[in-house]
Formats: structure tokens, C-alpha cells, sequence
DNA sequence: CGTCCACGTCTAC
DNA sequence: TAGACCTGGACGG
């Protein structure tokens, strides 16, 4: 599952499961891993992790103590270690005996029956550097640096890249370092931007916004509805207008905060049971809105991702991609595929309209609000669990 | 059995 | 912009 949301409950959960546990010896890896060899080893040592976007950093610690045994424990300097997960890293905490199948990358702690901390990646595409920095061209965190993200992005939509459709530019980490497959559907669909306008033009309205001081009138929220209606002709119709005035503004998200808020309700979803292997994913599926949603449409970006959605595709959708080979990402033509049965069985359905969640613009006060608080209180207002109630994408 | 699909990068034509 | 890198779950015959 890892996201940047995932990442972040990864490094909460070792800063939890490792505060007062006392490590010791090499890091072991695995015989099948590509990776570096982490060469660290120490009698004794702690554990500290953080995150940025989609990436963790564990800082290993050495403790002061007594004359080491091996000298190659001796003099050993703290060590950072940045990982990414690929498409199936996480880190578990584990008895010796019951190390998880995987477990490429392993710290061992100094008890009788030892434990261990590893990082488990059952198709190895995630990666650690042993003395490592955040990646140098991932962008700010969408989540925990909210204000730089925003604007890095705003800075720079003259770059040629924002001329992609939003939906690819989304998974762009030097601009979105923590979006990835399924928040990009939930992003969009909750901001209901076509997922193939041109990046600029979803945003460059931001950019006018934020040089405005001026607090929104609901005139402005008025002419902004209007522009919506432009170019996103299936969105507004004259009662979600008029809904939207009625709206406190502040309420108004735009897509540059749903790229913060968004993760950040993912986050708080996994915070109590923090063990990101295990209920999470199904939390999670039961969460989306749209991202693999029956009902809603899917087709293949033109890097061969498959982009969830709502509605019009939008203006720079793909047209028809030609057979590739059978591989990841290779484009293919899928159709909405519908969830096995067991998953959407009892769900009765809430009425799909409370999605007006419709505005592209938002407010200053929104985005204050959304950077500091550490909650999303936003949501949570009807149903929080996957159905077929969103039939009707056609 | 087989085929398709997956929450992500990387790098080589 | 194709692959390449991997394992494993879901589903079809």
C-alpha cells in the first residue's frame, strides 16, 4: 500500500515499536536483495524514523557505552538510511522465529529471543541507501510541507511538464512527492477536474488566487463556479450553484489542499491500528470513493497507469493505445473492473449527490486550516465505505 | 494450469 | 515511451 500516507504510518509505527528497544550487531540483508549492504554495526543502538513524501529515513543511533567486545563494533558513527517502498515495502517488527517471508533489510535487537525490525518487499522495487538523503528531485512533501509544496508547484507552471494531463502530473515527484495511484483518483474525483486537462490550466487559477490577498466574496466563488462550468461541463449544474454559494467558503477545496488534506484523512484513518501490513489495505478499500470503485470508469494513462475517474475524461485523454506486451504498465485496454463478489454485498447505498464536493477554488483560510491541523475533520460526513452506489459513470 | 493485474520507480532505445 | 524489475492474488478454463 505504500503511498506517502502509508510511508508516514510506516515511520510512526517504528517510532512506536522501537522507542526504548535497544538494537545490536550488523544489519542484515537478505541473500536475494540487490540493495547495498547497510554497513552499520554496533553493541548497541536505537532506531528513529521519518518520512517525507514517499520516502522513510531510519536514523540508527549508536548508545554510549561501555568498551565494545568487537572492535568492529567500536567508534561506529549514527547512520541514515533512506528507503522506498516500491510497490510492496513495509517494515514489520517480528520475533526472530516468525521473520516474515521477504524481509530483505534486518535490525536485530539485543533481547533473549531476539527481535527484529525489517523492511519486507515481497516484489523488491523499493530501495535503501546506507547513508542516504532524500532523493535531491523529489519535490516537498505533500503532507508534512504543505506551504513549500504548494509553492513549488505555483513557481513553476511555466515548466513544460504541467503541459501533461493533471492526472499524470500527479505522479510527478518532483511536484508531488507522496501522490501516487490511488490518491490521485480520490484527488480528482473529490475536486472534479477531468483527469485529462492540461495540469496548467487546472491550476493556474490557483496561482491567481494566491496573489490575491483579498479574502473570497461569495461573488468570487460565484464567478469561480462559473469558470468551472467551462471546462468542466458535466460538473455544475444550476442547483450545485446555487449550493455552492450557500457553502461557507472555507469549505471549498482546491486541488493543490486535496493533495494535502486527502492524504492527510488516509494517515488519520491508520493512526490507531498503526501496523501498516495489516487491516490498513482494507480500511483503505473501503475508503475509496473512486480509485477501483464499480461503477466509477478507468482507463490507461499515457504512461500506461491506470487512472480511476468520474465523468469526462477530459481533453488530452489517450486515444486508443495499441496491444504492448503482457508486463506492468504495458498499456492494455481494461474496463472498469468490478469488485469480487463478498466486498460490495450488503453496502445499501447513500445517494452520490453529497459529492458536490465540486469547487475547484478554495480560500486562504482553507488552506490554513488544512496545513496546520493536524485532523481532517472534513469528511466523514456520509459514508465512509466502498459500493456500487456510485453506479452511473457510464 | 494460465492470464491479468497491482499502492513505483528506473534506464535504455 | 517501451520495457525491466518482481511476487502473488484473483479469476478463468
Amino acid at each position: 500500500m505504500p503511498e506517502g500516507p502509508e510511508l508516514h504510518l510506516a515511520s510512526l509505527f517504528v517510532n512506536s515499536m522501537c522507542s526504548g528497544v535497544v538494537f545490536t550487531g550488523p544489519v542484515q540483508r537478505s541473500e536475494v536483495s540487490k540493495n547495498s549492504e547497510v554497513p552499520f554495526s554496533c553493541l548497541a543502538y536505537t532506531i528513529t524514523a521519518t518520512s517525507r513524501g514517499k520516502e522513510v529515513r531510519l536514523t540508527l543511533k549508536p548508545l554510549k557505552s561501555g568498551p565494545a567486545l568487537d572492535i568492529s563494533m567500536r567508534d561506529q558513527q549514527p547512520m541514515d538510511v533512506v528507503f522506498r517502498f516500491g510497490m510492496s515495502g513495509l517494515f514489520r517488527f517480528t520475533t526472530e522465529e516468525e521473520l516474515p517471508k521477504h524481509a530483505h533489510l534486518r535490525f536485530y535487537t539485543n533481547e533473549k529471543p531476539s527481535r527484529v525490525l525489517s523492511f519486507v518487499d515481497s516484489r523488491r522495487f523499493g530501495s535503501w541507501q546506507p547513508s542516504g538523503t532524500w532523493q535531491a528531485d523529489r519535490g516537498p512533501c505533500v503532507m508534512f510541507e504543505y506551504q513549500r509544496f504548494r509553492e513549488n508547484v505555483l513557481s513553476n507552471l511555466n515548466d513544460r511538464v504541467f503541459e501533461r494531463p493533471i492526472c499524470e502530473v500527479l505522479l510527478n515527484q518532483k511536484y508531488f512527492n507522496g501522490i501516487g495511484n490511488y490518491l490521485r483518483a480520490e484527488i480528482l474525483f473529490r475536486s472534479n477536474i477531468p483527469p485529462f486537462v492540461k495540469a496548467r490550466t487546472a491550476l493556474e487559477q490557483l496561482h491567481l488566487m494566491d496573489l490575491s490577498e483579498e479574502k473570497q466574496t461569495h461573488r468570487e466563488v460565484k464567478e469561480e463556479v462559473a469558470d468551472m462550468k467551462m471546462f468542466n461541463t458535466t460538473a455544475v449544474k444550476e442547483t450545485d450553484m446555487e449550493e455552492k454559494l450557500k457553502e461557507e467558503v472555507t469549505e471549498i477545496p482546491d486541488l493543490l489542499s486535496l493533495c494535502n488534506s486527502v492524504p492527510l484523512e488516509v494517515i488519520n484513518m491508520g493512526v490507531k491500528g498503526y501496523d501498516p501490513g495489516q487491516n490498513h489495505y482494507t480500511e483503505l478499500k473501503a475508503w475509496f470513493q473512486c480509485y477501483s470503485v464499480a461503477g466509477m470508469r478507468s482507463t490507461r494513462d499515457h504512461n500506461s497507469r491506470t487512472i480511476w475517474f468520474k465523468g469526462d475524461p477530459g481533453p488530452l485523454a489517450p486515444k486508443a493505445k495499441k496491444r504492448l506486451k503482457n508486463d506492468d504498465h504495458a498499456g492494455k485496454k481494461k474496463k472498469a473492473k468490478f469488485p469480487k463478489k463478498g466486498k460490495v454485498k450488503k453496502e445499501v447505498e447513500v445517494p452520490q449527490k453529497q459529492t458536490g464536493r465540486k469547487c475547484v477554488m478554495n480560500s486562504q483560510e482553507v488552506r490554513e486550516n488544512v496545513t496546520r491541523g493536524r485532523k481532517a475533520p472534513q469528511r466523514h460526513s456520509g459514508r465512509m465505505t466502498r459500493s456500487n452506489s456510485h453506479v452511473q459513470a457510464q
